[in-house]
DNA sequence: TATTATTCTGGGAGCGCTCTCACGGTTCAT
DNA sequence: ATGAACCGTGAGAGCGCTCCCAGAATAATA
C-alpha cells in the first residue's frame, strides 16, 4: 500500500518535492493554502516519509541504542533493569526516538553488537549500561569512534565521558545510619560484586558510616553477594554464624534471599535480624516484612540520560557531564523500626 | 574518523566500488587475490557500510520491532517479559538482526510508536505482545499495511496472522490435575484478568480438568487477579472465608502474593491451603515455599517467533502459521506433594 | 514608479549503498 | 578454428529523502 514517495505526493498536490519535504517536516514558508492542500493529500494517502532515505539524506536516523552488557544477564532476574529500560522507552517516545535494544549475552555477540551500534547511518547515540570493569571496553571504543554516549552508572574512568548515577554512597551511608540510629552495634553488610563501581561505593558509604559512628567493623560481617536472590540467600548462610544484629543488603533481591536464609534458621526478621536493602524494587513493599530500603529514582534516571543523550547529539560534544541522583530511605518493618518506636514510646 | 565509503575502499584497493560491495556482502563472482586485497583494505582503515544507505538501497534494514502494548506496563514488574525480550534479543543476535523495542505507556504513545513501527524503511518486521482486547487494533494495522508481524500468545482474532502460543489449557489442566490427584477436592483459581486471552485459557484448562474429574466449582472459589502481586494478594483475601484446600493461580506473582495474604490470615503453606502457579519465573524455585508451577519454554517462545519472522521477510507472506508450545509441571513444595507422599508412603 | 527586501516555490545535486547490465577475457564443446 | 557459456569487473541508474540555491512573486521602502 503505502510505497508513496514524497515526489508522488507533489504531483497530487501540484506542488514539487522540496515544498511537501518542508510541509512533513514542519518548516517555515509555505503559504498556509498549500501547506493544507499538501496536508490534505497526506491524510487522504496516508503516506509515511520513508525513514533509511531520511536518514541517509540527513545524516541522522533518530535512533538511540541502549546496551546492556553481559554482566546484566541478570536483566531478567533483577526487576531494576527492566524498570529503568521503561523509563528510557518513556524518554525516547517523548522526544520522538526510536529505542534499539542491544542484550550482549555472550563474549562473541560483544563482538557483532558492537560492529552494529558503531556503524554508521544506524544510531545517533549510545547508552551504555556500566557494569564488570570487563565492559569498559566498549566505552572506549565508542570514544574513539566519536559515537555520542551517555553511560548509565559511574564507569571506571570517567574523565572523558558524560555519564548518570546514582549516589549510592550516600545512599548506603544513610542506610547504615539508619541502622545505627536503632541502636544496632553488630551491623554486617552483603556487598555487590567487588568488580562493579556500583558494589564498591554502597560498601564506602557502608564502612564511612560505621568509621564516622566509631563502630568497628568485624570483618566477619563483610561478604559477598552478585546482586542475585540466590547470592544473597548465600551471603547470609556464611553471616549466619557471626551473629550480626542487622544487615545492610547492596540491593533488595538479595535482601530477600537473605531473609530466606534467616528464616531457614529459625530465626525472625526484624527481631532477631534486621534489615535495610536498595533499591526499592515493587516486591519490597510486599515482601514479608516489607522491606526498609534506599529507594532510587530509575526513571527519572532513565529520563535524565536520554535527555542528556539527546542533548550532546544536538548540540554537539561540549565536555563530558556527570550527573549524580539522589536516594531516598524508605522506612518499612524490615529494620525493626517500628519495634524500637515502641519500645521507646 | 570512519566517514569512510565504499568509492574510498575501491579507490584504495584499487577496484571499482560494485567490486568492494561484493566483498562486503560476501557475494560470488571475486577473484580470491582482490577478496583479499579488499579485505586488507578494510581491515586497515575500519570501514564500516552505512546502514541507511544500504537500507535505501537493498529495502531491507536488518531491524525488527518488538511491541508491548500498554497493559503490559507489567513489564518491570512480572519477570516473565523481560525474560522473553532476553530470547527475543538473543534470537535478533544470532540472526544479525537489530532489536527495536517500543514500550506503549499511555495511549497517546500508542499514535506515535504505530506510525513509527509502520514508517518504511525502518523496520523489516514486528513482533507484537498479544494483550487485552484493547490492543488488537495495532495487529489488525499491521496486516492492513502488510507489514510482517508475529504476534506473541494468540490474538483475539487470528485466522489472517501468525502467531505462537503456549498451551495455557493444557498447561492449567495439568496444574489443576495435579491437585486433584493430591487429593485436594475444594479447589479454587485466581485467574488473570478476563479481558485476556492467557487468562481465559488458563482459567478454561481449570474447569475442564475439574469436570473431567466430576468435581464441582464453587463459584466462590472463583475470583480475578490482574497478574500482579498486589492483584494475587487481594483475591487470596476474597477466596479465604470460602476456605479452600488449594489454589492454581494463573502465575507466580500472584501465587506470591496469595500466599502472603494466607500467611497473614495466620494459615500456613502447603498444610492448610496448597498453591500452584504458572511461568516459573526464578523466584518461583526461591519463594518460601519453593512454588509448585506450569513452566513455560520463555526463551525458546522469543527464539521461535524471531524465527518465524525472519522466515515471513525472506521467504515472503506464505498462509499463517500458528505454533504451540508445551508446558511441563515442576513439582516443588507449595503443592504439598512431598508431604503427600510422607502419609502415602 | 523604481528599487530593494522578503516570502514562497522548484530544480538539482547529493547522501552511500545495491543491483542490473554490458563488456573483455577464459574455458569449453562443436 | 568458431561459437557458446561463463567468470570477473566496472559503469550507471536508481533507492527516497534533505538542503542549498536560484528564480518568481509579493511586499516594503525610497
Amino acid at each position: 500500500m503505502s510505497n508513496l514517495t514524497l515526489e508522488d505526493i507533489a504531483e497530487q498536490a501540484g506542488v514539487s518535492r522540496s515544498t511537501v519535504s518542508r510541509v512533513v517536516n514542519d518548516l517555515p514558508n509555505v503559504s498556509e493554502d498549500v501547506r493544507r492542500r499538501v496536508l490534505d493529500v497526506i491524510q487522504q494517502t496516508g503516506y509515511h516519509p520513508n525513514a533509511a532515505a531520511r536518514t541517509l539524506a540527513s545524516q541522522r536516523s533518530w535512533t538511540l541504542g541502549l546496551v546492556l552488557p553481559q554482566s546484566v544477564s541478570l536483566f531478567f532476574t533483577d526487576p531494576y533493569f527492566p524498570h529503568l529500560t521503561k523509563g528510557i522507552a518513556q524518554a525516547c517516545n517523548e522526544h520522538n526516538y526510536t529505542l534499539a535494544l542491544f542484550l550482549v549475552s555472550n563474549k562473541e555477540d560483544e563482538k557483532k553488537i558492537f560492529s552494529r551500534v558503531n556503524r554508521k547511518g544506524l544510531l545517533d547515540g549510545v547508552l551504555v549500561q556500566s557494569g564488570h570493569h570487563g565492559d569498559q571496553q566498549m566505552i572506549g571504543q565508542l570514544v574513539d569512534a566519536n559515537m555520542p554516549q551517555v553511560v548509565l552508572g559511574r564507569p571506571q574512568r570517567y574523565d572523558n565521558v558524560t555519564f548518570v548515577d546514582v549516589d549510592n554512597v550516600s545512599g548506603a551511608y544513610n542506610a547504615t545510619a539508619h541502622l545505627v540510629r536503632l541502636g544496632y552495634r553488630r551491623i554486617a553488610t552483603i556487598t555487590g560484586p567487588g568488580l562493579s563501581t556500583v558494589g564498591l561505593d554502597r560498601q564506602a558509604g557502608f564502612t564511612k558510616a560505621m568509621n564516622e559512628r566509631g563502630i568497628k567493623i568485624d570483618e566477619m560481617l563483610e561478604t559477598e553477594g552478585d546482586f542475585t536472590e540466590a547470592g544473597g540467600y548465600y551471603a547470609m548462610q556464611r553471616l549466619l554464624p557471626a551473629r550480626p544484629e542487622a544487615v545492610f543488603v547492596a540491593s533488595d533481591l538479595m535482601t530477600i534471599g537473605a531473609i530466606r536464609a534467616v528464616r531457614e534458621a529459625g530465626l525472625s526478621v526484624p527481631n532477631d535480624i534486621a534489615f535495610v536493602g536498595f533499591d526499592d524494587i515493587p516486591l519490597a513493599a510486599a515482601s514479608d516484612p516489607p522491606l526498609t530500603t534506599i529507594r532510587q529514582p530509575v526513571i527519572q534516571f532513565g529520563v535524565r540520560a536520554v535527555e542528556l543523550l539527546i542533548d550532546l547529539i544536538e548540540n554537539g560534544i561540549h565536555p563530558p557531564r556527570h550527573v549524580i541522583m539522589d536516594t531516598q530511605l524508605i522506612i518499612r518493618d524490615s529494620c525493626g523500626a517500628i519495634r524500637k518506636d515502641l519500645i521507646s514510646g
